[in-house]
DNA sequence: TGACAAATGCAACTCGGTTGCGTTAAAATA
DNA sequence: TATTTTAACGCAACCGAGTTGCATTTGTCA
């Protein structure tokens, strides 16, 4: 199941223009089981023959953004990685092989840390919350890691 | 009460030379309140009369990581900031004033989260958990975000 | 279909971080 | 304490993710 068509729809109401790469980037983001860097963007949409400069990328997940359709999140590489908010959660993510996991089952945990900063009276607009190891098939043919 | 002196004595017992850099990068990780950031650094160091040169600060860095000393964190920022092993732990960061706050009453949540992973056969080897947001204070003169 | 602003492509740039190499200074030895 | 060795340093040049300015293209609406 895709959000794409939802969020297209939603910019469409508010009188944004729906480029081919707009519409394919909210599309391929809509179907990763990941969160994307803009170098991954760039080759999933060559995939599917919408060739664009990195720059349009860039402003374009700027303009998702603002939006607040477009989340930046970090796992503590290089670059930044990019997901739907709607697909927001939490990740375990491979140091050896990349493979990224859902955390679906933290949830609860979050809410519950969250709980505390009302209490502290700090509010909370963003968190990074990312465990990054090795998967049980790494584990055991050990190597080096990224 | 500052961890350096335990560290710097453990690295001279590993025959690593014990530099006016070194010595002096690590009393200031030990002395701060959060983890800093390589423009910081240089700037706490000058204060001190250490003058150097980035590369060396970013070299050093790397060598306390190695050594497991030190430990890279982010905030969601541009540039990376760091602090000691020994100090780990998480914090809330104002976007507005730059404030950070420890959350040593997170530790328990984390630790019930990383539960989780045990059954799941993934080994966490690292994790971000970080809290950006808006102070007490700066929630009533609200402005511009950085 | 034409007009117009929004979005794009491209070149040049910024800036955090890295690399190569010649120089300096910790610390072991005499 | 002077001498030797080599780890650590400073500097210049570089790398690459992300940004900016501006001319060109394209989506939308009359």
């Amino acid at each position: 199941m895709s959000y794409a068509i939802a969020i297209i729809d939603q910019l469409r109401n508010k009188k944004f223009r729906i480029t081919r790469l707009r519409k394919a980037l909210i599309e391929e983001l809509g179907i990763s089981k990941k969160p994307l860097s803009v170098e991954e963007i760039i080759k999933h949409l060559r995939k599917r023959k919408v060739i664009v400069h990195k720059t349009s990328v860039y402003r374009q997940l700027i303009f998702l953004m603002e939006q607040d359709e477009v989340r930046k999140v970090t796992f503590g590489e290089k670059g930044d990685r990019f997901e739907l908010t709607v697909m927001h959660h939490h990740h375990a993510v491979c140091q050896k092989c990349g493979e990224v996991e859902d955390l679906l089952y933290l949830e609860s945990n979050i809410k519950q840390m969250e709980q505390t900063f009302l209490k502290k009276r700090f509010k909370v607009e963003r968190h990074l919350v990312e465990f990054l190891g090795l998967c049980k098939k790494c584990q055991k043919e050990k190597t080096k890691t990224i």
